[in-house]
DNA sequence: GCATTTTTGACCTCTAGTCTCAATACTGTC
DNA sequence: GACAGTATTGAGACTAGAGGTCAAAAATGC
């Protein structure tokens, strides 16, 4: 394996570490979580996680992971992803550290998010220019399945278009 | 008074025109709270909506508001703006056309509206590119009141900040 | 003014997210 | 490995924003 590319089980000894250095305790709980967590595919929603944490560990309960969630967020294994609706969506940080695009599909709910290097200089720029401290920009798209389909973004569920913009 | 800036009165004559044009009646409680929204300097929630509606018609409900807000932002007369929390904001359309970004102070709850024209620009060259319909693209900066007043952007409340990026 | 039909207010429901508290399980020490 | 101390957990109550229901009230067209 690439030593550049860290494998699931070292990222879940950092998650580890990190709740250890916090004076948090390493529960099967949150070890279910953050499996669940960070091997999902797609965006997630609190919801989706629960489901999926369940199925490595059937005692974990909605609480816990609602209570998980902002210390892996802090963790920076997942990331917040606002899209403007009723509810939270998560993504496993599993690469990006550019800024990136959300492409919302407003047929069938898919999130695709594209690389967007243009928008983080812009978002440095504005930073300069007005003195402040810049802690999230987003550039977000809407579109329709149709189009989204002939812009060859929306392929099969998992799979990250190669776009950028 | 300048012929090309619309009164009070004039705008609210465009919405009973749209009511009426919807098949929709006029009725004292959607005067009432479309006097409240147009009128409102600053950005606000359904709740802050209530209120300030109430003040003009006793009467007006909680679900006549939330059923109005629908229709004045379809009207164009007021629009919703997602600044990423757990309720929605809105606000009057009243001159803004092009593109703006906006500024949360983290401490106070403000959000400041600053024209970046150049945002726009830049959705519709991403429009262009991925052949997608951009329905809406949001900078948002994040910043605290002592930056915020350092920065000239936070004065008083319902005063607008003359910065663009 | 009257009949028709929409709209309304009061109240009920829904959902995402949070809180409570007794029971459980992790951790450091022996 | 067992123990004591303390954080964490699950179940379920709770909250707040938002929206639905339905009989009563009001706007519209004639």
């Amino acid at each position: 394996m690439d030593a550049e590319i860290k494998s699931t089980t070292d990222v879940k000894e950092t998650f580890k570490d990190f709740l250890t250095s916090k004076g948090l305790r390493v529960t099967n709980q949150r070890l279910a979580i953050f499996d669940a967590a960070y091997n999902h595919p797609d965006h997630f929603t609190a919801e989706d996680l629960l489901e999926r944490s369940r199925e490595i560990d059937d005692s974990v309960s909605r609480a816990t992971v609602y209570r998980a969630l902002p210390i892996l967020t802090e963790s920076g294994l997942i990331r917040e992803v606002d899209v403007g609706r009723d509810y939270k969506f998560y993504m496993a940080n599993r690469n990006a550290t550019t800024f990136q695009a959300q492409v919302i599909c407003l047929d069938c709910d898919k999130i695709f998010e594209i690389d967007a290097p243009f928008m983080e200089w812009y978002g440095k720029t504005v930073a300069d220019k007005l003195a402040l401290n810049v802690e999230s920009q987003r550039l977000q798209v809407t579109a329709h399945c149709e189009e989204l389909q002939a812009s060859g973004l929306c392929k099969r569920s998992g799979e990250t278009a190669s776009v950028a913009i």
